[in-house]
DNA sequence: CTGAAAGCGCTTACAG
DNA sequence: CTGAAAGCGCTTACAG
């Protein structure tokens, strides 16, 4: 059996609770206890019992980190790397705060709604981690019911208040980028998306939509798709768009991952990029600077997000008078070849 | 406070060790007083407290997964499509046998090392599954040393005898992929592979070697490069082999993701794949079959790998008498436009 | 078939 | 400054 502090009491010749105090560094114990005490721990290669102490202490310094529903292989977020990317992120906050992850093993919404569940009753987390938003999502309400530390990466739906968030400003984000699209003299421009009820696909949409009403361009509705999956929604959205009367000359993709389906469908068509059509994208994906033409897309910092999602919630966690909060993580628009004026000149 | 075992026994008039039995399903429980004591759980909102049963069990019934060391962006792994795949799998057979997965927040390689031992000696996890076997890696000798049930993914270094295992058979595939370049009429082959001290890498170099020795090709020195880094070392390796007086017809790459780096800095330098050069890879992620021009690589069945280790580990922590074994998991290379026969034919 | 009791390995008021 | 004792919420031989 492994080494206990009843052992390391015996060995050392105190009593169980002082062992307890020096592992905690309590300041109530003299320096020379401490020392013979931690000699024995270490001759005797002592290492505390995370679930005996979790249960004492009731609170076991891990986060939960909810991953989406993914149906299966060629969906959007199946292997989307932004998800490895920001739990890098949450992973190095938590490190340095000793915060252990735990990741949710559900696929679909249900199994994921009883990891949920599985982690908040059963105590085995202190904080949990949303990786996703969208509207009339179970998981996000029963949290909030249960008044449960999270933290959203991602805007929260208008009914859900009150709640802590990491987020980009989407909206403005994509009212640049539309402004650039039109800068460039685009004025046909399509829209595709990843699932519509994904709050992040809202904001996105939102912005583009709004700007281009701005500026006196009216976007038909055949010029809107959203899709899942990156092969077959792509090629399908790009085949659509090609058969209209008036194709557009740009397109606004919300996912890099969807946008490398989107070139892929174009070049299959023999229609170039930049010259024949424009395509913006989100989330700097590290492949997005080796597509042909590398994209031009919108550095949202995934990393920081996740950072700064760890952050907030041990925050939550170790406050209890902190209040929610939302943070804003900067972008920037990265402009590379799959962009260019439509007079002509570049960009 | 949540409600516990002793509420759930006060309310439906039983002891609480006959809660206990319920829960567990015991068959020694009427199904009377089965159904009687449910009722109550169900009425309270109980959930058994995760510490509490693995401290009274001795079992967690979760996995840890073991992430290799990552030193910075950039960095082959960091962002590689591999890891988030692998663990699917993983999530998978674990979801359904019911397992959780905790994963290792540290980047630098003590960092992982105190990692893997808190969750050894804190008794966090029943098994572990490591993601990359390199030589002299002390984790692994730590895990062999304490007689841990752990499962590599990957082929361990040959001192490391007696241990589970979950692998391609990277040595045949190699010889069948430089076949295949052979076969196309490429007599000079350059290799790119990552870190030399990963198993994989060596596994590749050899198979890689060996078959070019037994066609009687020679291979310089200056044909053989190892990088980490996707973009910095693409593209040195890539100038390095352009300035020989020999320069390669083909590049055998080790991974896609560096495959795409270098990819890209043949781009740059105005080569062009496959009529100048021509490249294979391997792992057949996501967006090998939308690189310009698409990859000629190995599929490796990266969700199986996890899926046979997750089966594996869970094996060894509920079977005390398993032995270990090795599990391969089968290959194919994959034809696609990377390639090409040397005389002009297409492939 | 069910209950009382001991134990898993910690922590933390309460004494002294 | 240190110890004895109770408790965290379960499980599981041992009785009956």
């Amino acid at each position: 059996m492994a080494v206990t502090i009843k052992d390391i009491a015996r060995e050392a010749k105190v009593a169980p609770s002082t062992v307890s105090r020096v592992i905690a560094d309590s300041p109530k114990i003299t320096e020379r206890t401490k020392k013979k005490v931690r000699k024995v721990m270490d001759q005797l290669g002592y290492y505390p019992n995370f679930h005996a102490r979790n249960l004492a202490n009731r609170a076991t310094k891990s986060i939960g980190i909810v991953m989406p529903a993914s149906v299966r292989k060629g969906n959007l977020t199946f292997q989307n790397p932004f998800f490895q990317d920001v739990i890098k992120g949450i992973s190095a906050f938590a490190h340095s705060e000793e915060y252990s992850l735990y990741i949710t093993t559900g696929e679909a919404e249900e199994e994921i709604y009883s990891d949920v569940m599985k982690m908040v009753k059963g105590r085995r987390v202190d904080g949990i981690i949303l990786l996703y938003s969208s509207d009339n999502d179970p998981v996000m309400e029963y949290l909030v019911d249960e008044n449960f530390p999270f933290v959203l990466v991602g805007k929260p739906p208008e009914d859900i208040k009150n709640i802590t968030y990491v987020d980009n400003d989407n909206y403005a984000v994509s009212r640049e980028l539309t402004s650039f699209l039109i800068s460039l003299g685009h004025k046909r421009i399509a829209f595709i998306g990843g699932h519509e009820k994904l709050l992040v696909t809202k904001n996105r949409l939102a912005g583009f939509l709004d700007t281009l009403l701005l500026s006196k361009i009216t976007v038909p509705k055949t010029y809107i798709k959203h899709t899942d999956f990156i092969m077959d929604g792509g090629k399908k959205s790009v085949n659509d768009l090609l058969s209209l009367k008036e194709p557009p000359t740009a397109i606004f993709v919300t996912d890099d991952v969807l946008a490398l389906g989107i070139l892929n469908a174009l070049n299959e068509k023999g229609i170039s990029v930049p010259n024949e059509m424009n395509v913006v994208s989100f989330n700097n994906l590290f492949f997005s600077e080796f597509t042909s033409p590398p994209l031009t897309t919108v550095e949202v910092n995934i990393y920081q997000l996740g950072y700064e999602a760890a952050r907030s919630v041990v925050e939550l966690i170790e406050d209890e008078n902190s209040s929610p909060k939302c943070i804003t993580v900067p972008t920037e628009i990265i402009i590379r070849k799959s962009t260019k004026s439509l007079d002509g000149k570049n960009n």
